[in-house]
RNA sequence: GGUUUGGUAGUUCAGUUGGUUAGAAUACCUGCCUGUCACGCAGGGGGUCGCGGGUUCGAGUCCCGUCCAGACCGCCA
């Protein structure tokens, strides 16, 4: 028996038991008669110690050896300390040691195995094993467990089955890079990962299943960023005989008891929004509504006058920032200048101080009158002590950049709370959008997605206002869910293929299965996906997702602890039909 | 594909207008220490300044190239 006890349940009220324990050296605290060994499993930290008096010499001297990391296993008495330590939760006992086993030898490890570790992200990548050793990460995996289990009980106790779909399947040239497989059995042929199953969760409301859900790992070819991984866990779900409420109905539920459950918040019913309200009141399809600062649009009171800026402008809008009279001349300056940098990309800014006195301080008093800034103020919602920052240029830029903005000054303000928690439904997505660089429509949710009643006429005459029956769940400022009301007839779908640029050979060639199944008696359906990932990150009141994911993938996509990808051997490479073409 | 920041001891970092033998903290090793828990005290070892080239009497420092890493833009149905 390797233990009794774990390292984290010991108390006075075990005084005087005889225990085992094993676990890590944490740390060895060596005053050359008494030596403690801090203890560590995943449970917590138990001190032993070892002393002259009341240890044989041959344990002592084996315990002043010992190393960081090392495995040992020990058994000894639980005894009351001397000095007690009120920080640890067994602070209050310690472990007279009579038999002392090293299990293992360790090296020094590369960094801290604490809290505050000194290790840098690449080296805690590269030796991962050692970091989820640290509370930090090993508490977000247990989190992301926890979560885990939630949506399982939820889902489950809803109706939905989990159904496992298959990795190896067909590319196809929507969306984004698929990972491919080569298929050593089908000469010339590729396999694709998915970036979703979802033409199989399609397939199993036809088969009947009527409600699906599966945790599973998707894989995109696309570069990465902080919190986007090539491969990545969603919550997919699925239903039939259902129309878009149900599904807003259903996945409120779950994500409220997993807000209940997870944080023990309680949210009211989630806000919606239009998508193109979400755009005009805050230049961004997932708004982050924790905090105010809506956008104001100011084309009619900034217009016509002497501000050529402004004349010339498609869009002028601007945003009220709380109390932001108090931010200094410098503080404005390097708004702007975060602002002119090429990832946003705006030329300037213009901003209003409203002073208590209800006067008001801008940077063009020369174009504009007190009557024209109390205008301004009242149509961005500025009240005395606020600072109204406006943009102008073309609207989609100027909405994006100002979206930036009012993120920034949120998150400089504080007011994007970790553990506050603001859920908003956006409603009716459109069904296309333009693509400059290959002149034609694509699908914005995704070709399976259908349009609004009534709407498919409008596909002729004006494509980019036909709106879908997709939605997105946001919370706090982040896309944690989508999905949409699939179309479940075959000439709607056939329609869909021929306006997204697929001839009828292709769409027969790419999706075919599909097609087909639709004339077997597919019902009605919908669905929707969760990013597990994000959303666990979320509700953990974190940014980034990697210390979420046990093993996850560098900005290069790789993997820094195995070293992949890698290369081939010629071998491997001939048994596939493989050339390589450097 | 682009913009940008960085790479110096095991680790995290400092290193001024180019100028003596490249420092600090921590980790590590040795010794001392009977109540530590960020233990303390004394001593010690540890460097291809990412790599290659150039400018210079002299380069960690300046220039060019390259590799690696981070953040962001494009991209991510």
């Amino acid at each position: 028996m390797y233990r009794s006890h774990n390292c984290g349940e010991l108390n006075i009220s075990h005084k005087n038991e005889e225990v085992t324990l094993s676990g890590w050296v944490q740390k060895s605290r060596n005053k050359g008669f008494i030596v403690w060994i801090d203890l560590r499993d995943r449970y917590g930290i138990t001190q032993l110690v070892f002393d002259e008096e009341r240890t044989s010499l041959k344990i002592l001297e084996q315990a002043q050896q010992l190393g960081r990391e090392f495995v040992i296993q020990i058994h000894g008495t639980v005894i009351e300390r001397a000095a007690k330590n009120p920080n640890m939760i067994t602070g209050e006992i310690e472990i007279l040691v009579s038999q002392l086993t090293i299990l293992n030898k360790a090296n020094i490890p590369p960094f801290t195995i604490e809290d505050e570790t000194d290790g840098g992200e690449e080296l805690r990548m590269k030796y991962r094993y050692l970091d989820i050793r640290r509370n930090p990460v090993k508490d977000n995996l247990i989190f992301r467990h926890k979560v885990t289990q939630e949506v399982r009980n939820y889902l489950t106790k809803e109706g939905f089955i989990e159904v496992e779909t298959p990795y190896l399947i067909k590319s196809t040239p929507e969306g984004a890079r698929d990972f491919v497989v080569p298929s050593r059995m089908n000469e010339g042929q590729f396999y694709a990962l998915p970036q979703s199953p979802q033409t199989f969760k399609q397939l199993l409301m036809v088969g009947g299943l009527d409600k699906y859900f599966q945790i599973v790992k998707c894989f995109r070819d696309e570069d990465l960023r902080a919190d986007r991984q090539p491969e990545f866990t969603q919550i997919d779900c699925e239903m039939s005989f259902i129309e878009q409420e149900d599904i807003l109905d259903a996945f409120e539920g779950l994500t409220r008891h997993l807000l209940k459950k997870i944080n023990g918040a309680e949210v009211e019913k989630f806000p919606r929004i239009q998508y193109d309200d979400a755009i005009r009141l805050y230049g961004n399809d997932k708004p982050d509504i924790r905090f105010g600062m809506q956008f104001g649009e100011l084309n009619h009171v900034s217009q016509h006058k002497e501000f050529n800026v402004f004349n010339s402008a498609e869009l002028v809008v601007g945003i009220a920032v709380p109390n932001g009279n108090s931010f200094s001349r410098k503080d404005i300056d390097k708004l702007i200048k975060w602002l002119k940098r090429p990832q946003i990309g705006a030329q300037g800014m213009v901003y209003v101080r409203c002073n208590e006195d209800g006067t008001f301080k801008s940077s063009v008093d020369k174009f504009y009158a007190h009557d024209d800034f109390s205008k301004w103020a009242e149509i961005t919602g500025a009240k005395k002590g606020d600072l109204i920052c406006v943009l102008s240029g073309i609207s989609a830029k100027v909405r994006t950049q100002l979206s930036a903005l009012r993120m920034e000054i949120a998150e400089h303000l504080g007011l994007r709370k970790p553990n506050e928690f603001a859920p908003l439904w956006v409603l009716d997505f459109p069904l296309l959008e333009w693509d400059e660089d290959a002149q034609r429509y694509h699908a914005m949710h995704h070709p399976f997605t259908s349009p609004k009643p009534g709407q498919l006429e409008l596909l002729k005459t004006n494509p980019s206002s036909v709106k879908a029956n997709a939605y997105d769940l946001v919370l706090n400022g982040n896309e944690i869910g989508g999905g949409s009301i699939r179309i479940h007839d075959k000439e709607t779908q056939a329609i869909m293929f021929d306006y997204l640029g697929f001839t009828p050979e292709e769409a027969k060639a790419q999706f075919g299965f599909l097609m087909d199944a639709f004339q077997y008696g597919a019902p009605p359906h919908g669905g929707l996906a969760f990013g597990l990932d994000r959303l666990v990150a979320i509700l953990g009141g974190q940014e980034t997702i990697r210390d979420f994911i046990a093993f996850p993938k560098n900005n290069s996509g790789r993997d820094v602890m195995i070293d992949a990808p890698s290369s081939l051997d010629k071998e491997q490479l001939k048994e596939l039909y493989l050339k390589l073409d450097l």
